[in-house]
DNA sequence: GTCTATATACGGATAGAC
DNA sequence: GTCTATCCGTATATAGAC
């Protein structure tokens, strides 16, 4: 048994980690939040960063206005800069708080795997069932990633590069083992971002395509080019 | 000889029909530029178009101020109003002129072949091609598409929807005909639209490839898997 | 045709009442 | 802890001189 995840065991697995996301948030706030009920703080910075992702997805981050945030989010104007200090101050947070999830979450994915094949598709598909969960972030990070700030923008930059690394190391990886084919592992491994890329970055696209088909289509096609037989 | 077209051919082609785009573009907005001769319209146009795609890629269209557009096109603020009636209305020009060049050089490139593989590579080819020529436009219209106003939306969406049922129709064909392996059409050609997306959107990290080389390494992955032997 | 100066509006952020 | 009212900077767009 060595694959049993699917995206249903892996939202499951996903809503228990939830909770640590908005406190250690907090906890890396701390001073800059005025409010002093953590309760509230957790509940209220929800509510932001839902109506954040959503209005923003529409429109964009910068052409977003404080006054809509806060007619969206349910909270006024003045409340809300309790919360965080400037625009670019809600920004960062929200960055911070989802890549920091994401990079963790892959980490420990893959790190469960040892064999090339395995490990490859581990990637994959976390990468692919964080990018459905998380949908609007995805969207939004890709987005306005040029619209960051100096210091926003270089993480980002680093984030990027991490998992770009990461795929092309398993694909090296492959390749030395006799198990995958000699191909241009650089192109290979922008192709396979390339399709995880389509998926959150066209959701709307793919309304009649489960996660887990789209899984087996990218393996499919992935596998087919490194001339691996198909492992289920 | 099916297949002499590279690049710099391409490239050479198109310079020849870049001309008629101003005119075009000028005759469908006469009446609402304010100057009289043509040549200077043409010129400052192309200064301007320049100019927006610069600083909008950098950091958006709508964060770009007209001050800034007007220090980078080395045109007054003033005076750029003589060209356009608001900021949106020069969004819709330009929109307007690349979008109807780019369809117009799909539809012409791939009506030369009759072979679904050719068409196929045709239009992969070309494509992939006009937006190395025009990356910047290619770039802006991608980041900046949920940004127009309702009009030039439903015209961005339907010119999408148009190339890929194009893409899609070609792989059917294939296979109806026996030359393509039976594979899902819709996810094939999505495939393929993110593998070409690709290449505008990161254009940065493919300095080391050629738009050549990145063309045969699209179709190896796609004939590879519609299971087709290179045709070169 | 192009410039500078300005009218007008709107956005981010804060003050202070409740 | 949350609200309303407001300050202040900056953006688009225009008017009118050259």
């Amino acid at each position: 048994m060595t694959e049993p995840m699917d995206y249903a065991l892996f939202k499951e697995m996903m809503t228990i980690s939830k909770e640590e996301l908005y406190l250690e948030t907090l906890a890396e706030n701390r001073e800059s939040i005025q409010i002093k009920k953590e309760e509230t703080i957790i509940k209220n910075l929800e509510k932001i960063f839902k109506a954040t992702l959503k209005i923003s997805n529409q429109k964009g981050f910068q052409a977003m206005t404080m006054r809509e945030l806060s007619q969206e989010a349910g909270i006024s104007l003045g409340a809300l800069y309790a919360y965080f200090k400037s625009k670019d101050d809600l920004l960062g947070m929200l960055q911070n708080q989802r890549r920091a999830f994401v990079s963790r979450m892959l980490e420990k994915e893959i790190e469960k795997q040892t064999q090339p094949i395995l490990r490859l598709r581990a990637m994959i598909r976390t990468h692919l069932f964080l990018s459905e969960i998380m949908q609007p972030w995805f969207y939004f990070s890709f987005m306005e990633a040029k619209n960051l700030g100096p210091k926003e923008k270089k993480k980002a930059i680093e984030s990027d590069l991490w998992s770009g690394n990461l795929l092309e190391k398993l694909l090296i990886q492959g390749q030395a083992e006799k198990v995958f084919k000699n191909r241009d592992t650089s192109l290979t491994a922008e192709a396979i971002k390339a399709m995880l890329q389509d998926w959150y970055l066209k959701r709307s696209k793919f309304r009649t395509i489960s996660v887990d088909r789209y899984f087996e289509f990218i393996m499919e096609v992935v596998e087919t080019y490194l001339g691996v037989a198909a492992t289920i």
